[in-house]
DNA sequence: TAAATCAATAGCCAACGGGTTATGGATTCG
DNA sequence: CGAATCCATAACCCGTTGGCTATTGATTTA
């Protein structure tokens, strides 16, 4: 099915772009800089995984003199919500709640 | 953190074996036979599949003679719930009623 | 008992993924 | 202007992964 679903369980698949994501969603927006203090990898293999979790819509970026400042995007998560719903089958409207509260978190 | 986490999490990543879980949800307990012939790959490919679905706990298999019949525990899908709700950040209290009917779901 | 079927394992191979260092472009600071 | 900083890209390495075929053990069927 979706492409885009794919690019999403795969960005969060490894544990170190996973952990990038809760940093940002823990902490809100954050510079490259900053990110690569805590990530233990080195700031190319953090802009790599900040490009994968971009492509997958799970961040943002703003760009900001030379330093590049990311964010997470909550609604990005809802198709892994509405996914888990399709697995569940039943109970769609004890999710749906969730599913509008993060469609209306950013913007 | 979790090595459970990991598991769910890698296992979901790839597209192959979310279809098999995806046809174990959906169409309920099957065979390897079963699963294969919809599969798009070999027998040996799906076994492996299933034995990662197994090792992270999204499925239960049960022999019978000699073959052996496969089906979603659905409840292993509670992890991801738990995930998305710590970084969805507030909102506990919505998705508290889903976790506990997943809980509830297999035994 | 012999043949056939089912599923798991073994062994192999190509492709992918995540890591590194090196580099370059843009921006800020002295 | 020159030096330093920030981040992205390039080039490369190597372990992992997903696929295959071949095989084996177990069970059913003829």
């Amino acid at each position: 099915m979706g492409e885009a679903q794919d690019l999403l369980f795969s960005a969060l698949a490894d544990p170190t772009r996973r952990a990038l994501f809760e940093r940002l969603c823990l902490r809100g927006e954050q510079t490259v800089g900053a990110l690569t203090a805590e990530a233990g990898v080195s700031q190319p293999a953090v802009s790599k995984h900040l490009g994968v979790l971009k492509r997958a819509g799970l961040v943002r970026d703003r760009h900001e003199g030379r330093q590049t400042h990311y964010s997470a995007k909550l609604d990005a998560l809802s198709p892994l919500v509405d996914w888990t719903k399709q697995m569940s089958g039943f109970w769609e409207s004890r999710f749906d709640d969730l599913e509008d509260l993060l469609k209306r978190m950013d913007q």
